[in-house]
RNA sequence: GGGCGAGUACUCAAGUGGUCAACGAGGACAGACUGUAAAUCUGUUGGCUUCGCCUUCGAAGGUUCGAAUCCUUCCUCGCCCA
């Protein structure tokens, strides 16, 4: 964490998160405390995923900084789709959909930033100052200060414009001048000064300095981070069943504990770095510790510990831990019918009923498909076939069957494919 | 509006009358080795009542004993001309 409002520049570049800022004054600009930086975000789908993360912990950490942070919700931009890194022209989505969205991904800005205080974050959304503006009053008052051949030259454009196949409607063109004009504004009522966002941002960071200066004669500053993926290549927060929500309807607290918990060595120590609060005397240990006991991943867990408190709350995080060791441990028997029922309530889960455990039993394979571990019986016999298949601890084959006695405490199934996919089936009366 | 070309499984991409549920690559999944890692090797990858059957190759019709492959119409996309 930087100790010094301007430590702010520095921290970012050890985390290896500093992409480039736009001018020298910067570092005297921020000596001030109490700075006030906004980054937007386009609610352009209903749960914020783990790639939205990112500039979420920059805010955060501007405001450990001890500058103020300010969350911009594109109620308004959304509408209109932000070409930059976009190789094609985008669906528009309705408003109703962004209000819904904006909605949705509220909660989440709270849990990671400070709402109270001296520095407290805040929230606006630019639908309130776009939407009345006037077409013409845009074209005169803003639109002068644009050129095309500037904008042409942008990178977000160029690319679409040399691609034939794609080109760019006129209504992403034109996204560059809204988001300028946030920065307009929100310099003129609020004195922000600072715009943060992800590499691809620059573009649109400088047109809004541009503008500030042109109209309001002020300065303001842009820092963009560097856009980050995982050392295969891929982008983080895409797992084999989709992308990884911060939504805890989306996305189980238990599955993304999980999903940190399996990142790579080598990329559990970057996003120790990208994405947590850690110290660098912290994160250093880890990795000593990391070198020491590879078997144990340290890394991993004190990632995936410290994510998962970040977006869900310590209770939550508190549970996937300990779901996680019960199930990986290997010694489901040891579980109480309590932790049992905590553990199970986290798991895709299908329904028993006590007379179809009678006889000679409910099939295994029958159990595969009901609770998701299988897409259709040839799967399921070939994970079958290939032993992929435990219940609670004990291999299953094509021949097993689920009956009364095979449950733990009377009621629970726990079935495992492979190394690390769960779920569990439970008598219910 | 006129001329040409293309649409194949998760993706890319073969196949141009039977030997095609459809080559190959990537991805994904599983097994072995490990550490719920990476790399490597092996296997699987339309569905099912699985030595067999059923449904797929842009859509709908048609020709044929038999079509992803031929014909007709339609839809979509790309290129060229106006």
């Amino acid at each position: 964490m930087p100790r010094t409002t301007s430590g702010f520049i520095a921290d970012l570049a050890w985390r290896g998160l500093l992409h480039q800022t736009t001018s020298d004054l910067l570092t005297s600009h921020l000596v001030t405390p109490g700075r006030l930086a906004y980054c937007g975000f386009d609610p352009t789908s209903d749960s914020l995923t783990v790639g939205n993360l990112l500039p979420i912990t920059v805010l955060a950490r501007w405001q450990q900084a001890g500058h103020r942070p300010l969350v911009v919700m594109g109620g308004a931009t959304g509408l209109i789709g932000d070409p930059s890194g976009k190789s094609t022209e985008r669906q528009l989505i309705t408003s109703e959909q962004v209000r819904h969205n904006i909605g949705r991904q509220r909660p989440v800005f709270a849990r990671i930033l400070d709402f109270s205080g001296r520095n407290a974050a805040s929230v606006v959304d630019n639908a309130e100052w776009l939407l009345p503006l006037g077409f013409i009053d845009v074209l005169r008052d803003v639109g002068k200060h644009f050129s095309v051949n500037q904008m042409v030259a942008r990178d977000s454009v160029a690319s679409r414009l040399s691609q034939r196949e794609q080109g760019i409607s006129y209504t992403e063109f034109s996204y560059m001048i809204l988001q300028a004009y946030d920065f307009l504004h929100l310099y003129r009522t609020a004195g922000c000064t600072v715009q943060l966002g992800g590499a691809d941002q620059w573009g649109n960071i400088c047109s809004g300095i541009d503008l500030v200066r042109r109209i309001a004669s002020g300065d303001a500053f842009g820092i963009t981070n560097q856009l980050v993926t995982k050392s295969d290549g891929t982008k983080i927060g895409k797992s084999e069943s989709g992308a990884i929500y911060l939504n805890a309807d989306r996305t189980s607290p238990y599955r993304f504990h999980q999903y940190w918990l399996n990142a790579s060595d080598e990329d559990a120590l970057k996003f120790l770095r990208w994405f947590t609060f850690l110290s660098q005397d912290r994160i250093e240990e880890l990795a000593a510790e990391q070198v020491d006991a590879p078997g144990s991943r340290p890394a991993q867990r004190a990632l995936a510990d410290q994510m998962t408190a970040m977006v869900h709350g310590e209770t939550e995080q508190v549970r996937a831990a300990l779901c996680a060791a019960a199930l990986f441990s290997g010694d489901l028997r040891s579980l109480d019918e309590r932790s049992a029922s905590d553990v199970a309530a986290d798991l895709p889960s299908c329904a028993l009923t006590r007379e179809a455990l009678g006889g000679s039993g409910k099939a295994v394979l029958d159990v595969l498909l009901e609770t998701g571990l299988a897409s259709s019986k040839r799967e399921a016999r070939e994970f079958l076939e290939s032993g992929a298949v435990q219940v609670n601890g004990e291999r299953a084959d094509l021949a097993s069957s689920l009956g009364s006695a095979a449950l733990l405490h009377g009621t629970f199934a726990f079935i495992r494919r492979g190394k690390r996919n769960w779920a569990v089936a439970r008598v219910v009366q």
